[in-house]
RNA sequence: GACCCCAUGGUCUAGAGGCCUAGGACAUCACCCUUUCAAGGUGGUAACCCGGGUUCGAAUCCCGGUGGGGUCACCA
């Protein structure tokens, strides 16, 4: 019993109660205090989707998805020099093509607090807060020349120092600034040159820099708009980012966006976590020079989409319990950055080859259906079901393209044959052979493989040769090819007419000479 | 050069001090299956960067090397 005061006595069981009321009572106070996560994307429109890009996105998009929360999508176009036509809609469309879709971003309309959605557009917000930092004294006009600028840094390399701003507009009077305010200048902000800078990483723990080693960075250029590093922390603030997941080439400037939140005096500095990069075979950074990178590319291989999000996936993150194949929608379920490796992954287009062929044979047939039309370069109206095909070929293809291709003789005759198989299978006695196999298979009254495989049975040994010895000169003879489906599946599908009739071309050609072969 | 990050087979990775004789996947090799090629099955080759500590015990913790990467723009 808990005395609370002479003459009452509080039963333990009701204190119990009421603890736990006030429990419930803060922890949904604290619920609701707690923002939802809400992350971004912010590419430059200066390109094509990447395949880095593609999975900071995915890792974006699967932090929001698991939290339930939002993903936004900011297109980072602060430099109109550097930026490239049509590459915004490039972008989002490589987006959507993965099957990432951004909650906010500069398509929509905008009825939010926190657009516009690109940056160029917020510029208003950018020269009130720098004009806010020169007033109090937080930042400074800097009227030096590139020029000198680079005189200044080649001499501190020649001192094998760092190359850093030396500070000299720092202590302009007011006067000489007003004097010398037509002059061409940029905005500086003023870095604190003591004490130490953590920046505090889900992925990579607590980060330290030395203040020293920054110098005070340009915020505004000459045109009065605003450099990355103020820009996109004002943005992050205004549309209340919760968690920063970008590249790791950026860790190493994130101090300069929390010197410029102290010096805005804001303190909800987002969480920050830095991903590995994905490295060429050579470790180096990935290029146009190691092939493929842009996700359009890959789409024009004939690598799955889905199977390409899969992989990039498991650059750099795993399950728990070892699983590789799983879609966004799965992975959205358990994506953890506390999961995220350190190190930087190579991109293996092998394993990503491998991961395109899971999906080609577990996908729905009609989704690969739909998926390879595009890589179809033959009329597929006449002759077998399309579906039907597909079937029977997905499971030797890895990519659409090689589907496509290796369909292509079930709607079209074979024009030249396999030179190794022809050699290999073709002898003096391959005519007549053709044309006994063509005698058997037109009397069979059922167009079935079992029928087939009777068929065969019987005039390998009627001819007292194998079945392989006619499997192979059929198959050469049908499709032109050595390789693909089961024989007896592709005859039945084929249809007898088909198949009798390209038996006789196929002799006749031998007969005549006119074979053609390809290598 | 300074600062920062990182370090498990060829590649992606598991690993939170004893469950590790280091597990899985891709690739590779062999065999099996088989009408070809795939797929599938079985098995094999192959890794804790080096050196010091801490500990009864280290892939795991600490320090130092080495190596790789990133950043130091009036690019993002």
């Amino acid at each position: 019993m808990i005395r609370l005061c002479d003459g009452f006595v509080f039963p333990p069981c009701l204190f119990l109660i009421l603890l736990h009321h006030l429990v419930t009572l803060s922890s949904v106070a604290r619920e609701e205090e707690r923002p939802v996560v809400r992350v971004r994307y912010a590419p430059s429109p200066t390109g094509t989707l990447h395949i880095g890009g593609a999975r900071t996105a995915l890792f974006n998009y699967l932090y929001a998805r698991r939290h339930n929360g939002r993903f936004i999508l900011r297109v980072e176009d602060t430099d109109e020099t550097r930026q490239i036509p049509g590459s915004e809609a490039l972008m989002m469309a490589g987006l959507k093509s993965l099957g990432l879709e951004w909650d906010e971003g500069p398509d929509m309309e905008d009825n939010s607090r926190y657009g516009p959605y690109r940056v160029s557009e917020r510029l208003v917000r950018h020269r009130a807060l720098a004009d806010q930092l020169l007033a109090s004294h937080r930042a400074y006009r800097c009227f030096c020349s590139p020029e000198q600028l680079a005189i200044d840094r080649k001499a501190l390399r020649a001192k094998n120092l760092a190359p850093r701003y030396s500070g000299r507009c720092r202590s302009l009077t007011e006067d000489e600034v007003r004097a010398r305010a037509g002059e061409r200048s940029v905005v500086r902000l003023i870095v604190p040159q003591e004490g130490m800078c953590t920046v505090h990483d889900v992925i990579r723990g607590d980060v330290e820099f030395d203040n020293r080693v920054f110098d005070d960075f340009v915020i505004m250029k000459p045109d009065y708009t605003p450099v990355y590093n103020f820009a996109v922390t004002i943005d992050d603030h205004d549309m209340e980012i919760t968690h920063v997941i970008r590249g790791e080439e950026h860790l190493s400037n994130t101090p300069k966006q929390l010197f410029v939140m102290a010096a805005l005096g804001w303190d909800d500095v987002p969480t920050f976590a830095h991903l590995p990069m994905i490295l060429a075979p050579d470790k180096s950074k990935i290029s146009k020079r190691h092939g493929a990178t842009a996700v359009e590319e890959y789409r024009d291989q004939g690598i799955l989409l889905a199977a390409l999000a899969n992989y990039l996936l498991m650059l750099g993150w795993s399950t728990p319990d070892g699983r590789e194949i799983l879609t966004i929608d799965e992975a959205a379920q358990e994506f953890s950055l506390e999961r995220v490796q350190h190190t930087g992954a190579i991109y293996d287009q092998k394993k990503l080859e491998w991961f395109s062929h899971q999906y080609m044979t577990h996908l729905p047939i009609a989704e690969i259906a739909r998926l390879v039309r595009p890589f179809i370069y033959y009329r597929v109206d006449e002759g077998p079901s399309y579906e039907a095909v597909v079937s029977l070929c997905r499971e030797r293809a890895y990519t659409l393209v090689q589907l496509a291709d290796q369909m292509a003789f079930f709607y079209h005759p074979p024009e030249h044959y396999d030179a190794k198989g022809v050699a290999k299978y073709f002898t003096a006695l391959t005519a007549q052979r053709l044309d006994c196999v063509r005698n058997e298979l037109q009397g069979l009254s059922h167009w079935d493989r079992e029928a087939l495989m009777q068929a065969y049975d019987r005039l390998s040994e009627a001819l007292g040769v194998k079945r392989a010895e006619l499997i192979h000169p059929t198959r050469l003879s049908v499709t032109g090819r050595t390789v693909g489906p089961g024989l007896f599946e592709l005859l039945e599908l084929l249809g007898s007419a088909e198949v009798l009739s390209r038996l006789q071309t196929t002799a006749e050609r031998i007969r005549s000479g006119n074979l053609v072969t390809q290598d």
